[in-house]
DNA sequence: GTGAAAGCGCTAACAA
DNA sequence: TTGTTAGCGCTTTCAC
């Protein structure tokens, strides 16, 4: 049916071990028999079995990639990213979705572990222990979370609510809401971090109201909350979140910003299209999937670099300024 | 490292044969003997080589999925269900994304079907030959497009429109606007042919005004040549795009559904935070990728059936009344 | 620079 | 019911 590597020897009147290396080490075999092979390879439509040279080889040139829920857009967004750099590489990609199941995240890792010559593992919920037993037998790279030893790609999350922060002051707030996420969850952790630090540096103050799913009906049961902490603005765990607020504070009559102003953070497609329009804090979402690759690519040609953990990328957010936020109300 | 199959033939003390067979057919090798192979295999936590298996087999135990756009909600849903029913058959998915460039699909099915065992294609915009072609050296489902000869899930389109024009009939609309998609788009096609002829049955009139990208832009852009229609309604392609169209028509001040009640489809999550909610025909996203993947193992199974092109899934959409739509207004 | 031979881990005849 | 043999398609020593 399909053309074996033989099939091309035969047709160019060399060997098998010939045509291998003329597709895979070009330089040790003389340009003209290259150029024979080249041809036959073309007329017969060749295309190296994967599967075998992945055989012999150990490595299959296909990727993992485990997140907690496609139908996220943030995740989605990533996926596209990962899915486009991997393709650029010439190597495949499995996706696994463990449908935001902490306990399913290790043992989906160990399953695709044996198909893929790496993993990259997004805003896994398992604790630094689990992960480093993971990494034991596979290669990952995380993203949207630390782990001592492990490389990774993260926002840098401070920052990016630094930024929030400096624009809700300006705009005269003085006491600041904040919404958080999975109280297990990396990203809330350092995001509440951040916040405190900035209203800390810029004489404001913080009134946390808890932990709420990263959704819309997260968003819609937080407002009451944020409302009765008297702050004038909003910080949310995510846009999702955020735009649930938005729904619950207009479905109360609370004005959005003309009483209370709100910041999201992601920058999803959503969030143009909310009303008001959101203030966000844009990620970089397929650029992290980039990344991701890049660094599994390259712990893969070099395995020592990765004992050492010293791979990683940081991106940094950037705060788009729409119509949730406003002034702050006088009293 | 990993442990092979004559290690666990070794401590169990049987042949290699003997352990392939106790895993695959279970029936043909003796309780005890089973049993024997069964602890060893557990003991050293064992598991096949799949690319090894996948060699002599000529079975990957993988399939392919190709989808326009990842980041699309409609899609990411899709992925999502073909994703999880791959799992449960314990087949792994590879996921290519074509960013909604319709030359890049026939070669992406191309490049993945060396490596997988078939492919899940959706909402192709190649033309039947095309497709066709594809199908003679691939095991393909369509998802979101018929086309003679190939199997594959589509929507009830025609119900759909049934659907939502009745819902408009009935609060006193007469005039309905329509907002295409893509002209080459197989669902365009097919609400249009739906919507025209609900429309006649009830006696209503339709007005189309044209094709637009199906997105929050496209929308944007179609909303004044619907006002300008005169239709008290508007049907859009599908909810993105109908989201455009509300925002547009609140920055022009029109009510809706005061002055024109709008109609999208697919109930993405959006939908339910538009402001007026959408109403929207929901169309069932994973359950079309689940269905695409047992109608894909069930032809690799008996290749058979695929020749008579007689697997087909039919999924129906379901009328969704939010807020959007409303009384027509008395003039 | 090229060919012959061996073998990656597994399964499928074929014998026994 | 089980073992032996052969070989899937490829790469990689090792000779030449």
């Amino acid at each position: 049916m399909t053309a074996t590597i033989r099939d091309v020897a035969r047709l160019a009147g060399v060997s098998p071990s010939t045509v291998s290396r003329a597709l895979s080490l070009p330089e040790m075999v003389n340009a003209t028999t290259r150029a024979r092979v080249a041809a036959a390879v073309e007329q017969l439509g060749y295309e190296p079995n994967r599967a075998a040279r992945g055989l012999i080889t150990g490595r299959t040139g296909t990727i993992g990639l485990v997140v907690p829920d496609l139908a996220n857009p943030f995740f989605a967004s990533l996926t596209k990213g990962v899915q486009a750099r991997a393709r650029h590489h010439d190597v495949a990609v499995f996706v696994a979705d463990t449908d935001e199941d902490p306990a399913a995240e290790a043992g989906l890792v160990r399953a695709l572990s044996k198909q893929v010559d790496g993993v990259v593992l997004c805003s896994p919920r398992a604790s630094d222990e689990e992960l480093a037993a993971i990494a034991q037998n596979t290669t990952v790279v995380l993203v949207n979370r630390t782990a001592v030893g492990l490389p990774g790609v993260a926002y840098d999350n401070e920052d990016g609510m630094r930024q929030a922060v400096a624009h809700l002051v300006a705009l005269g707030h003085r006491r600041i809401a904040w919404v958080g996420g999975p109280a297990t969850s990396w990203s809330t952790q350092h995001r509440g971090f951040g916040l405190r630090n900035a209203v800390e540096a810029l004489r404001a103050e913080l009134a946390p109201v808890g932990n709420f799913a990263p959704t819309y009906e997260g968003g819609m049961a937080a407002a009451d909350q944020v409302v009765a902490t008297g702050a004038t603005a909003v910080v949310a765990y995510n846009d999702l979140v955020a735009i649930g607020l938005l729904a619950r504070l207009h479905s109360r009559g609370i004005s959005v910003p003309g009483d209370l102003s709100v910041v999201g953070v992601d920058d999803i497609a959503m969030s143009r299209m909310a009303r008001p329009a959101l203030t966000t804090v844009r990620l970089p979402k397929q650029e992290a999937g980039r990344i991701a690759v890049e660094l599994l690519l390259a712990m893969l040609d070099e395995p020592d670099g990765a004992a050492e953990g010293s791979k990683h990328g940081e991106l940094h957010g950037e705060l788009i300024v729409r119509d949730s936020t406003g002034p702050a109300p006088q009293k």
